[in-house]
DNA sequence: GGGCCCGCAGGG
DNA sequence: CCCTGCGGGCCC
């Protein structure tokens, strides 16, 4: 698998490929050394957070595959005792005292940190001076903010300043001004560090403001265009008579926005397990989140089982992973924690001498589907039907087929979503526009297998139960049912595989390919080739779009350009594979990375839908913002259109008089709650409000995100 | 080429 | 928690 290591301020970023999960730390920090010329004792490595120590694997850490782990270079804090002789020798002592300078301990300041070029909050710890020979220079020694009080910085009175509590207006940001401005050199767009930088250009059109600077990294100088002219400030500077800043202050200076907190969501609205409750993922009830001081992971009070009705009155809270655990403590930012379950896996009981940690048979998802929910059903929007994917994993993560391994995807109590064809059941019959297909079961899997022949009778039960539910006809676990009109069954997404090739023409020729809605027309048990009795189902194509075999449907894939998508960052390290033996891949500049359909420019937006968009005449104003630019699509709607009480898309909207849209559920119960203002913006809605619903708005969502309303 | 067997995700 | 699984790469 390969990874990523970039700096700090991603001055520096470096993809490295052929790693596997069971790489040590040591041996990265070689192959770190080798790439980023810093002596292993100097890395320092974070992933999530966390400090990687040696003697652990990436996987240790959670680790995967095209995860980034960023890389803090230390000064080296005791001279080598080489130095130390060879000053000895020449007669120069080095010694420390303690003093006071023109920075005063507590004081709140902006330091330089060398190995980002960056400057960060915070404050002065200690001050010395460090006397070589003659000389004596004054040293202040800051803790961070936001960061591990173990984390100091040093530095020289050039490299330390007054907090920064000077914000420019619009105007004062003229060509050739000294400030300090917020950039990230990783994604364009988002919050980063606070550099020095001097503007160059500036234009203003129809009240949008443009400002080109040059971003001051240590020696170099870097010519961007900011994204954030709102908060730019003032470059402090100090003389003695100054009043000096401390932390008691602190309301009267703004805290300034950096990078996001959480590297999963990014701070948004969205769930996260990371940084919200580890259970639900939901950032709601804030008040009642607890934190495991020992994993800091996040528990909604409700969430835990069994529940707490109340936030515990002890100091310290432990989750219960970590109660009782006394054994895998380790301080925060020290080593790892072992899971439970991760504790219990094959590897940990070092049962087998594999090497399974290189290749993408044993990588988790990079990222979840949010457009629908798991249990959705029916076309997901934005992927269409012709939709090509290397790795079952990848279509997964498309919210098309949520299982790595399994072909069914259902639920018992409820019906099959989705099935893959991939010829690993002998009694499959592919005829393209209706095929058989086998339920799974009925075979010996024990030595943790995952596929096997079978030796015993299949059941309707689980999945293959949940694949009959989805007939137009009542369940009927002995004799099988047959629907008398099959089109009135429910949709099933179908995937075909290429190891199906053997058996089917119809079968893509690399990877997974999504191949529309079909439904189940009939099913019954009989005896298959194994002897052994088998669930065997019919099922019909019934989507709008042509099959993507027929001559209609490669002309429509051609004009979505349509093509096989490869996990990012998949090529160039297969490429880099085959460059190391020989000669270069065929495929490497064809980089097809994992992207969907609505990112890639030639996504279009249906007129239909334009038309919907259109009747929504109270939100026209977003609307318009939205298709401004429809990069990046479903996730831009989504967060337009998020309820801010459910934090998920609002469903049965009220659109208020301030603008604002709620769930009319969500919106009751602020009434119910005697809360009668605007759960966005506080406007009083009135005790007798009228909630009407949107239904333009209603209906705009259900065409965008169909199935949206399931469960709600 | 074929057997072996791993983590991960999902449902129950 | 446990069980299941039409992947996928290693290793013989």
């Amino acid at each position: 698998m390969w990874i990523n290591v970039r700096t700090f301020c991603g001055t520096k970023s470096q993809r490295f490929d052929d790693l596997s999960k069971l790489t040590k730390i040591e041996t990265l920090r070689e192959k770190i050394q080798e790439s980023f010329d810093v002596d292993p004792s100097l890395q320092k490595l974070f992933y999530r957070g966390k400090l990687l120590v040696d003697n652990h694997t990436l996987f240790d850490y959670n680790v995967g595959i095209n995860d980034t782990i960023q890389l803090m270079i230390s000064k080296p804090v005791v001279e080598s005792e080489e130095k130390e002789e060879e000053k000895e020798d020449q007669e120069v002592v080095r010694s420390e005292e303690e003093c006071t300078g023109l920075y005063k301990v507590g004081e709140e300041v902006d330091v330089y940190e060398q190995s980002s070029g960056a400057w960060f909050e915070g404050n002065v710890n200690r001050v010395f001076k460090e006397i070589i020979g003659e000389e004596s220079t004054v040293i202040y020694v800051a803790t961070l903010d936001g960061y591990d009080d173990s984390d100091k910085v040093q530095c020289k009175h050039d490299q330390i300043r007054p907090r920064a509590h000077h914000m420019y207006s619009r105007e004062d940001l003229v060509v050739g001004l000294h400030c300090m401005v917020n950039h990230n050199f990783d994604t364009e767009g988002e919050r980063g560090f606070w550099y020095n930088a001097e503007i160059t250009e500036r234009e203003e059109k129809n009240r949008k403001l443009s400002v080109q600077a040059k971003i001051q990294l240590g020696e170099i100088l870097s010519e961007v265009t900011l994204c954030f002219t709102d908060d730019i400030f003032r470059i402090e500077s100090r003389s003695e008579s100054d009043e000096i800043i401390t932390p008691e202050d602190g309301d009267k200076i703004a805290k300034r926005t950096s990078a996001p907190d959480c590297i999963h969501c990014k701070d948004s609205k969205k769930n996260c397990k990371f940084c919200a409750c580890s259970v639900c993922g939901s950032k709601k009830d804030p008040n009642m989140i607890l934190l495991c001081d020992e994993c800091d992971y996040a528990f909604h009070l409700y969430c835990l089982k069994p529940k707490l009705t109340s936030v515990p009155e002890e100091d310290d809270w432990y989750c219960p992973t970590c109660k009782h655990d006394d054994s895998t403590i380790v301080r925060s930012g020290e080593g790892v924690k072992v899971s439970k379950k991760k504790a219990s896996s094959a590897s940990a009981k070092q049962t087998s001498n594999r090497d399974w940690g290189k290749g993408m048979a044993c990588q988790g998802r990079t990222k979840i589907c949010s457009i629908v929910p798991s249990n959705h059903i029916g076309a997901v929007p934005g992927v269409p039907v012709g939709s090509m994917w290397k790795f079952r994993l990848q279509v997964s993560e498309a919210g098309i087929h949520r299982p790595h391994v399994a072909g069914i995807h259902g639920r018992e109590s409820d019906g099959a979503y989705s099935i893959v064809l991939s010829g690993g059941y002998e009694d499959d019959k592919d005829y393209g526009d209706e095929f058989y297909y086998t339920g799974s079961g009925g075979r010996d899997l024990s030595g943790n297998k995952r596929t096997a022949v079978q030796s015993c009778d299949q059941m309707l039960k689980k999945m293959n139960l949940a694949l009959a539910k989805c007939c137009a006809t009542p369940v009927n676990a002995k004799e099988g049912g047959e629907a008398e009109d099959w089109k009135k069954g429910r949709q099933i997404r179908v995937v075909r595989n290429c190891k199906l090739r053997k058996h089917s023409k119809y079968a893509p020729e690399e990877g997974n390919r999504y191949d529309g809605i079909y439904k189940l027309a009939k099913y019954w048990a009989e005896k298959g080739q194994s002897g052994f009795l088998v669930w065997r189902y019919l099922l019909k194509r019934d989507d709008e779009s042509p099959a993507p075999w027929t001559k209609e449907g490669k002309k429509k894939s051609e004009k979505l350009g349509l093509k096989l998508v490869y996990p990012a960052g998949y090529l160039e390290a297969q490429s880099n594979k085959e460059n190391s033996g020989q000669k270069n891949s065929k495929r490497k500049n064809d980089s097809n990375i994992d992207e969907p359909a609505s990112k890639k420019t030639n996504f279009v937006i249906d007129e239909d839908v334009r038309a919907l968009i259109s009747k929504d005449e109270i939100n026209s104003k977003s609307w318009g913002s939205l298709l401004d630019d429809i990069s990046d699509w479903h996730n831009k709607v989504t967060d337009m259109f998020t309820c801010i009480c459910c934090t998920d898309v609002v469903f049965e909207p009220v659109t208020t008089e301030c603008k604002h849209n709620i769930c009319l559920k969500c919106l009751k119960r602020s009434f119910k709650a005697e809360v009668y203002t605007c759960p966005f913006c506080r406007f009083d809605l009135g005790k007798g409000y009228g909630m009407k619903v949107n239904g333009a708005l209603q209906a705009v969502l259900m065409d965008i995100f169909p199935g949206y309303n399931a469960g709600r």
